[in-house]
DNA sequence: TGCACTTCATGTCATGGTGACTATAAGATG
DNA sequence: CATCTTATAGTCACCATGACATGAAGTGCA
């Protein structure tokens, strides 16, 4: 829980911890959690990064992870390095890949990395840490080790994701209008949606449930929604039922 | 290339080799290789499985892998694993998920799992080793470890994959019917397709080249067809470029 | 107050993909 | 040759989708 725990990502020389033999691949778990901040036109998508304060890549930002530890599994991992990053548990959580290239950093590290999903109402208070910030994802300087290329995957994976889930719904707070919804898909989608032709699909969809109040204040009032808990955000097949091990 | 090699899966205690501290987390790869084995009705998935020679699990069949080297990427290690156990390279080759619950193992192992698809006419010569043996996957025994929930999890990505990308054609020859593409998918999704709207589709796809050949011999003959190589199997995103580090 | 403007909400229409089904072609079998 | 089986082509109803039109209900300003 202590901040060094954020920044000691990767294989960075830690004196204090007993460093493994030479031969000895270690294994590290980072995490890409995306969110939306409301920007000129519409949202984009960001995501929190952390400031290296040791070699290798020292001064450069890289993605919010640390160690494994020999008694955590590893979605446990995840979400503690989260939880350390953010202070706050996301709505969605997934495992995204394994990079395990053997010269991705100085020593050989194995990373499994996780993305998730963060309502932007959870971010607020917790965005500011020291040598922590968002980034927006569309226009990230050159971060350390193959985080760049990370990133971009995981922005694939959600891109992908947010046509054949509702994992959209991860990114919104409990009741949300149909504009703001689909705002979500806009920003990760890079592309307007015809606001008729997205209300019919999600009324069909059956995982949003209307309520009886209204969000007011511009123009014509617009009916608050609510999502169906019934309904899972993402089809993870048989992976569903131990993953928190 | 040793028969041990196969065999050391997990953590297996290997004398001849150092062992590292107890508090270190070590890396494993293991594959699930699916091919097709002509059944009954249609063809039946099959993969590998390698019996266990040693403790823990020991009689157990498990998937084949072994301990990822110092000096290999996490791809050229499951290239190696199944080089191992086939002798042959898949036609299809991708990283599966990364498995590490605390208790999956005795001591503490995290593997990296690949899934490979393999041509029917590569099996062949390669099936035939000591302690290695074609399950049908519909039908598996008990297997070491969590090796269950992997293979659960692997036939569900591929019932999934089938569905958006062309991968079935990574389990034919280079030569097919179009029966032949159509019962491919109906053994891995598990129900029959109807042959006319089969077809439509299949032309329609784009990645099918028509030969002037026909396979002849039972009632009107088909044509054959060929895989357009242009088009990938499986649109893995940013992923394409630095696959096999 | 009245009018213009914006967003919310509903409806229409043409298009294309899909499942169910029918019909014909062509070789195998006895 | 008659019949069977499979290959291939075509039809039709249905449904999801994109483009677009229309009305509903607020805000903002003259």
């Amino acid at each position: 829980m202590t901040q060094s725990g954020i920044l000691d990502t990767e294989q960075a020389p830690d004196l204090e911890r007993a460093r493994p033999a030479d031969d000895v691949t270690r294994v590290a778990v980072s995490t890409v959690i995306f969110s939306l901040r409301p920007c000129a036109d519409g949202a984009a998508v960001v995501l929190p990064l952390v400031r290296r304060t040791r070699d290798p890549f020292q001064g450069l930002w890289a993605l919010p992870g640390g160690w494994l530890d020999a008694a955590e599994g590893l979605d446990a991992a995840a979400s503690r390095t989260l939880e350390e990053t953010t202070a706050l548990s996301p709505s969605y959580l997934e495992q995204l890949y394994a990079f395990g290239d053997v010269d991705r950093s100085p020593t050989r590290v194995v990373s499994i990395v996780y993305w998730a999903l963060l309502r932007p109402d959870e971010i607020a208070d917790a965005a500011e840490r020291e040598n922590v910030e968002w980034f927006d994802a569309a226009s990230l300087p050159r971060l350390a080790f193959d985080h760049n290329d990370i990133v971009d995957y995981a922005l694939w994976r959600l891109r992908n994701k947010v046509g054949y889930s509702r994992i959209a719904h991860g990114l919104l707070a409990d009741e949300f209008t149909l504009a703001e919804l689909r705002e979500v898909y806009e920003s990760i989608l890079g592309r307007r949606l015809d606001p008729a032709n997205f209300r019919r699909q999600a009324e069909h969809s059956g995982t949003l449930i209307p309520t009886d109040r209204f969000r007011t204040g511009s123009h014509r009032p617009a009916r608050l929604y609510r999502y169906n808990q019934d309904v899972e955000l993402a089809d993870r097949g048989p992976l569903t039922g131990s993953s928190t091990k």
